[in-house]
Order: C-alpha cells, then sequence, then structure tokens
DNA sequence: AATGAATGAGCCTTCATTCAT
DNA sequence: CATGAATGAAGGCTCATTCAT
C-alpha cells in the first residue's frame, strides 16, 4: 500500500498479476458469453491476444480458472452486500426497510448492470461439475447467512416478527432476490428490475392478503 | 389380430414405446448424476444394458434425448401443481391458505422425494446450451403465469390485495419456492423441507414485519 | 423356355427371380445416383418398400450386390455391342464403317440415354476397392479384344492397314469412346454425343493430318 | 534475423511447410494405395509418425486433405504438359509430330512412373463424392481445352485438317491418352507403355484404314 | 517468460449385418 | 419367408494439456 512496495513486488510481479487479473476478466467475458463448455482456452487467449500456451504459467488447467472466476464474482457480491451495510447499523424498521432498499439497490446495481453476472453464477456455474455445484450451495448458504445476520438483529431490536424462522425466512428472502435476478435475464429494463424490488419489498413487509380492517 | 387389441398398439409397438421410456429415465439419471457433458451416450445404453447403437434408434442425439428428459420433468412438474387445484377453486382467504399449502407439498413431493430432479432442472439444465438456458428461462416465466393466475383470482375475489403487482408477486413466490428446492438440495430433511415452506407461507401471508398494535 | 417350366421354377420361384432382379435394379439407381459409400442397404430397402433385412435373403452383402449391378450392366453393354455387329459379318471397308457407326451408336444408346451407367461404371466402381478396380480393368481389356477381333478381322480381309498394332490401336478406339462416354456425362445433349462419335470415326478413318496432295 | 532471412519464411515456418507437404504426399500415397474410404487419418498420420490430432492442425478434415491431394496432382500434370511445349512453338507437321511425341513422353513419365497417379485420378477420385465428380470433369474439360489449343494453331497454320472437330478430336485424343493410362495400370512394362503411345500416334496421323493407291 | 506445434484420450455417430419374432 | 430391432466395430474430429524452442 505505500508508494516503496515489498521487494517481492517487483515491476514484472505487477505486471504478471495485472495479466492474471485481465486473464480472469478474458475468462469471465468467454465463460458467461459461450459457457463453460463450449469455452476453449484458445478463446480466452485469443480475445487477450496471448499464445494460448501462455495461460497455463497463469492457472493450472481450465477448472482452475473458473474457479478463480466465480471467487471473483463472489467477492465482488459479497462486498457489494457488506459495504455500508453492517446488520448493526439500523435500529428502527423504517431505517431497516431503508436498508433494505439500498441493498437491493446495491443487487440490481451488480446483476441489472451486466446480466452475465447472474447468468455465469446461477446458469452456468452448478452445471460445470459437482465440486462446482457444491460451491454454488455454499454460496447461497453464505448468502443465506449474511440475510440471516440482518433478520437476527431485526428480531433482537424487536422490529420484526419475534416468532421469525430467521434462516428459513432469510432463504426465502435469497429466493426472491434470485428471481429478480431471474427476471433481469429476461428482461433487462432498469424499470422492470425496479418494480421487481418493489414487489419483493412488499411481500416482505406487507405479505399479499389484503388488510383486514 | 384379436379384437382386444387396438391396431395401434401392437406389442412391438408398446415394447419399442417402454424402451423409449426406460432410456429417457436412464439419461435422467445419468445426466442428474454427472452431469450432461460428463454423460457419454454409452453410460445410458450401459445402465440400461443396451448396445449404444440402439439409442440411436430412439433419440436423433444427445441433444434431442436431454430436450425429451426435461419436457419430462416440466410435464411433471406443471401437472403436479394443477392436478386438482385449478385458481378458480377456492373462494375465499383460509380456502386459499389452505390450497397453496397444498400446492407447496406437491412441490416438496417432487423436488424433495429425488434431490436428482431440482439438481437437473436448476444446476444442469441451463448449462447445456443457449436454447436450453432459454427453455429454463421459459419454465420460469410459465411457472409465473401459473402463479400469476391463482394471484390475480385471488385479487379479484378480494382476499388478496387489491393493489398487488400481480405478474412480480408471482415472481417472487417462485423465486421462494426455487429457495425451497435449493435447500433441498444441501438438506434433504423432509422436516427441514416443511420449515422452509411454513417459512415462505409466513413470507407471503404476514410478512417479516412485527405487527403494529 | 416352354411354357412348362421345369419343376424348379415355381411360382415363389419365379417371384423370388424377380424382386430379385428388382434389387439389383434398386441398388443401381441408388449407386449411381448416391455413390457406392454413400448408399445404404435401407436406402435400396426403401426404394422398393421391403424391409432392409429381406435384402440379405437375395443377396449376401453389400459388397455382393454391387458385384451384380456391375454384372448386370457390362452383360448389357456387351450384348449391345455384338448383336447383329460380329466383327465377321461384314467384307469391306465401306461395310466396315457402317459397322462402326452402328456400333457407336448402340454405344450411345446405352451410355447416352441413361448417364447414371457411364457414371456408375466410370466414376464409381472403381473407386469400390481393389478387387472392384481389377474388374473395371478386366472389363477395359475384354472391351479391348472385343474391339481388337473387328480390329484383325479388318486386317485379315485387307480393308485396315495391314501393320496395324491391333491390340494397342484397339486400346487407342476404346478410349475415345470412353472419352464420348464422359462428355455425355458433362453434356447430355444427343446433338453433341453425335459430334463426339463423328469426331472418334473421323480420327479412326481420316487421322487428323492434311492431306497432302 | 540474418539479412539472408526473407522475414515471411522463419524456421518455423519453413518446418510447417515442409509437414504439410509430406502429410500431402501420405495422404497421396493412402488413398492410392488403400483407396479414399479406406484410409483413415489415422493411417496417414501413422505413415509419418505423427499424432492424427496433428494432421487437423494442417487440413480442415479429411475431405480437405484429398483436394489438395488432386490439386498437386493436377498442378503436376498441367504444368508436364505445358512445360516448353507451348502449343505455338512448331510450324511444321512434322515439328507437330515431334511436339506430340514429347508431350506423350512427359504423360507417359507421370503415369507410367508411378501407377498411383492415374489410379488416384482415375479409378478413386470420382466415386469420393458429387463435387470431386465434378472436378474430375472439370479435370477432363481443362485437358481437352489445353489440347484444343494444340489442334486449333495445327489447323490455323495448316498442317491439321481444315475441317477438324477441333473441340471433340481433341476429347478423342485425349480419350486415348487415359486409354494408355489405364493400360499403364495393367501392364507397367515401359516398352509396353511406348507401344501404346505409339499406336496412338499412328491412330491420329494415319488412321487405321488400309493406304488406297 | 512466452509461444504454439504436437499430442492422444475420448466422444459422438453411422451403418452393415444378425437374428428373434 | 419377411421383418426391423438390436448391435458394436469403426472412424472422424475436438481440445485440454505439454514441452521444445
Amino acid at each position: 500500500m505505500t508508494a516503496q512496495e515489498s521487494p517481492r513486488t517487483t515491476r514484472a510481479e505487477r505486471k504478471k498479476q495485472e495479466l492474471r487479473r485481465e486473464i480472469i476478466d478474458a475468462a469471465f467475458d468467454c465463460f458467461a458469453d459461450l459457457g463453460y463448455h463450449a469455452t476453449g482456452i484458445s478463446d480466452i487467449a485469443t480475445k487477450l491476444g496471448i499464445g494460448h500456451g501462455t495461460f497455463y504459467r497463469y492457472f493450472q488447467n481450465k477448472r482452475d480458472i473458473v474457479d478463480h472466476v466465480i471467487d471473483d464474482l463472489v467477492a465482488r457480491i459479497v462486498t457489494a452486500l457488506t459495504a455500508e451495510n453492517a446488520p448493526d447499523a439500523v435500529s428502527t424498521l423504517d431505517a431497516y426497510r431503508e436498508q433494505t432498499a439500498r441493498i437491493g439497490d446495491a443487487l440490481a446495481q451488480i446483476f441489472g448492470e451486466d446480466p452475465r453476472v447472474p447468468r455465469l453464477l446461477l446458469f452456468e456455474a452448478a452445471g460445470i461439475d459437482k465440486a462446482m455445484a457444491a460451491r454454488v450451495l455454499d454460496f447461497f448458504e453464505l448468502a443465506t447467512e449474511l440475510t440471516a445476520a440482518y433478520l437476527s438483529h431485526g428480531v433482537e431490536l424487536g422490529y420484526l416478527r419475534a416468532d421469525l424462522d430467521i434462516e428459513n425466512s432469510a432463504r426465502a428472502i435469497n429466493g426472491m432476490i434470485l428471481a429478480s435476478a431471474i427476471a433481469s435475464l429476461r428482461n433487462p429494463d432498469p424499470e422492470e428490475q425496479r418494480r421487481v424490488s418493489e414487489a419483493v419489498r412488499r411481500m416482505m413487509y406487507d405479505g399479499i392478503a389484503a388488510r383486514r380492517e
């Protein structure tokens, strides 16, 4: 972080990291556009204008790179969700609603901005192999935990139902977010996405039943 | 030749249909267990104890069979959802709640009974190719329409919120069902599934917020 | 040949021979149209509306049938060439010229009428395998002998050059006939074929050189 | 890097061209020996001691290589025919006869030296598929044009018959050459080939008829 | 360090042939 | 005798990976 880096970070080292980064990005493009199986290592290399042998100096094999691509994606999403949105940052239901909206916006940002993100994560990744399917499940579980933390905080402070099944409600909420992402694959229109988000939030706070007077 | 025999259904014809059915089932097993790409035609044939050339007497190619496997799956699910559960069969909120529970049970039946069903549908199918990804999106859209029909009926009869965004609420609900299915992949325990379903239903009817006095 | 055939020739036997004949004809059609390798046994059977298993009750295998098709073709050609055209039927150069013209017409009849005949014989047969290539060479040799018989007769009677290299001249003449057949593949116009035949005959009798006065 | 080296022809590039050449030659061997259909890509690769995958770095597919093999053959033949034998290089009948003999020798060189050349061109090529059959016909047509050019020149200069049907006579002559080639397949003896050529030339210049006093 | 030529495991698919019905 | 369902050898082709330059 200082101007004078550790002796480890020579210029060559930095260039290497840079190319490594570029390979991950190019691989993301290819996997999302063509699909994992339809993507050849040469597609990735060609997109970068490097020899495809070079690829193997940076990543073990095709399976290795996709792991890094997914790592990258997951990190991006988790970062977006946690940045300035710690569960304990709010203490009233209204503030909570606002926070929910902020998180929704952040997710919409990521998923809506580039449909390749949900496509790769939801449609490609799990089909790659057993291990990756497990990772995807892990990711959903992680998302459940994140969401559960918010719910848990809300219950503790009393602005969420005391008898809430926190974990499974978190799953349900994430399912709705998932549905938003899938909807954005069909219809990338931002306005439409806003409406889906709105419907999700109303589901959370008002349910679907008519108010009994 | 007997009166008993419809001219269309000779014994040979019946045997043929039977094998066709078995191939679809074996293919379902393989695709769900190994994944589409890792499955060879020979895996399917070997599982049935037939020559792999025989496969090609029943299906055009590998791509063809997976389409039929998915057809089969979708048909099974749609049947389960619509059987005895027409949207207009109920006219009160309580009856609606009961219907919702029945549908949830039916889905749980299908998804929970055999985790290979959601795995293939959610994790494998979309990654096969562009066309199949489109089919999966179509399936979600179909599910949205089915669900929307229930909501629409409820709004008309006044037991659901008049200002409900029907289509997007349907999406949200289906997202929660999706989440249940995914949860069942991790934890196939029926009791756990029941709890997820319960959480979903409470989300739908009560929301998450604490009751304001 | 009598009305009351030998006890061998029952009605069933005759029907069998008939079908055998039809199979040969259908095979000829297929081989000439699609080529030997591109033709499947099922193509032949389908064309006749019989099961393809039936084929094997009449012919050993695919290689067997093509032999019979070629037999048939060769027999047809030899018959056309020898019918009413025995080498010793003429005794003057003019009569010989006329005979040559008659033979040419007969060949034109066979080759020109149906371009599939030369196509199969010249373009398909030799490429089938070593044995068939040898048969094609044998056929050329047979044609050489037939032609040589005519030349030989002419030399004996003094209306052809005494120093004629009979065998190789026969080859040369057959080469020209071959060229006519090939020309007919490109341009099946009968008038054009007549002109090629005419050019061949002038080559034979007048050569190409200008007359020295 | 040295001045000696054209920028286009690096050593690697040269090696690549060399292997490409070797593959064409090996393919020629295989196609001529085994036939096109009986030849596997692995036969070609094995003959060169390379992996069969390597083949596909140099040629699109099996159909691609045979096109190049034929290209090569046709080019070799056309070169042999045109080298030092321009139609307008001679102006008397005697010189023309000599030229004819030279051309005949050149063809005998190509066809006689290696019987695989006529075998591939005449016996294999046309049977490969429709497109290749058309190419073979095109080749005959090209040969007709080449020969016709010689005849045309001779007519103009008056040493060939003024009423010669140039195009069809060219076809007839090429037919005789074809016959020579076929004869060489049966009997590769050079002396025999010389005699066939002689017979062809006598046919061209003297015809077969006895001299009328 | 970068390159890309070489490799071969492995898969899909065809079709001639057999044989039970 | 006719049929066509079943078979599996055979072969074209792809592409991830290695390694000499």
